[in-house]
DNA sequence: CCCTTTGGCTAATCGCCCTAGCTTGTGGCT
DNA sequence: AGCCACAAGCTAGGGCGATTAGCCAAAGGG
């Protein structure tokens, strides 16, 4: 009989598939073993158990969605940035709507665990693009911490079918990003005592 | 042998005070049962299974939320209704992580599910927030979606530990309040044509 | 050509959901 | 007070999925 050839690199990678596939929650060995073409015990031998699969997954997906981040947001500043990378994160949430909850569910077990390094990556990505909005050191934290709540409130809820009129869905999303660009934008321009407002602003308030 | 004397609400109670303090995930007949002093067939006298188990818990903290929000919005407008309403969300979650993640686990059957009900209250309570910033109609799906989005990402990043330095996250909140009062409140004011901005507007753009 | 390593298999255990069928409180009716 | 129907709890058991133990063969290096 031969071997199937497999190593935990490509039982993770499979994982990714079926959990895309059947959702996260219906992740099983026994699924996973039919669909490599093998008994369900031979699993163990490249993971040491269904938790450790789980958070492998969680793993690649994080790193999947650093990589997508970075590469739609090269090249970009302000706004632009901020369109193509909330535009990246919405397309792999919803073409791996399963991967994604993997990488939510997955919990960092110390700063060794390459999760934590995948998580940062995504984490630097969010808080690179903020810096085209020249805010300051107070307000940043604040401002990832929006954008973020943002896109995983919009993502989680588009996947789990909580939008009902979803016709309308890649409207409100455009008009999302309007939104965020225009609040972060704004902060940029408040000063304690009056001056002439910054030429986006004055477009929005004026005109 | 004296009875428990059991009943489907108290069941469902019982558990949710269980998935709030081990975890939703982590919910077992066994754990209920073990809880309520019975054995474990005993429960299925009162819930048919345990994913019914769990959506009855959906429905309760779904309802629970609603009446959270509806009390603390009652009386106030604007921005003190959306500061008011968004705590009472968050509150509710962290002391209910587990059956606010049941409520988002839960998925509706049909319009006569009571779960439809219950989503329903809520999000009326998110628009009839949002009526006080006098939006159009076209705009106020969009602005909907965008704040259930935020809510929902922040609280589920917060509960979830996502939020590193957890010292600034009450800020981080207030700030969030702050930033959706201000956008939302600039979108009552932009006319195609020059005209005086509305006050509140006014005051944020000019300092 | 042998031998070590290693990946796959079968057999078996454990835990948990759930069903079947018995037993006995409990509340209503006479 | 006594009887009866129903409902709530219990024990026993089936089934499924994760996991472990231990066997056996395939691959690759000497």
């Amino acid at each position: 009989m031969p071997r199937a050839g497999l190593a935990p690199a490509s039982v993770t990678a499979a994982g990714a598939d079926l959990v895309d596939e059947i959702g996260f929650d219906h992740l099983s060995m026994a699924l996973l073993a039919e669909r490599l073409g093998v008994r369900t015990p031979s699993l163990y031998k490249h993971v040491t158990s269904q938790a450790e699969l789980a958070h492998r997954i969680g793993v690649l997906a994080a790193n999947e969605l650093a990589d997508s981040i970075r590469d739609a947001t090269q090249g970009r500043a302000g706004r632009d940035a901020l369109a193509a990378g909330a535009q990246a994160m919405r397309s792999y949430v919803t073409r791996h709507p399963g991967r994604y909850t993997a990488g939510n569910a997955a919990r960092s077990t110390g700063p060794d665990d390459p999760l934590t390094a995948a998580l940062g990556r995504v984490l630097a990505s969010w808080a690179a693009l903020l810096r085209g909005y020249h805010l300051d050191r107070a307000q940043e934290i604040h401002a990832l911490r929006v954008l973020r709540s943002v896109l995983q409130g919009f993502a989680t809820l588009e996947v789990s079918g909580g939008f009902q009129i979803d016709v309308a869905v890649d409207d409100s999303f455009a008009w999302t990003i309007d939104f965020l660009d225009r609040g972060f934008s704004t902060l940029t321009a408040p000063a304690p005592h009056p001056v002439s407002p910054a030429p986006g602003a004055a477009q929005e308030m004026t005109g």
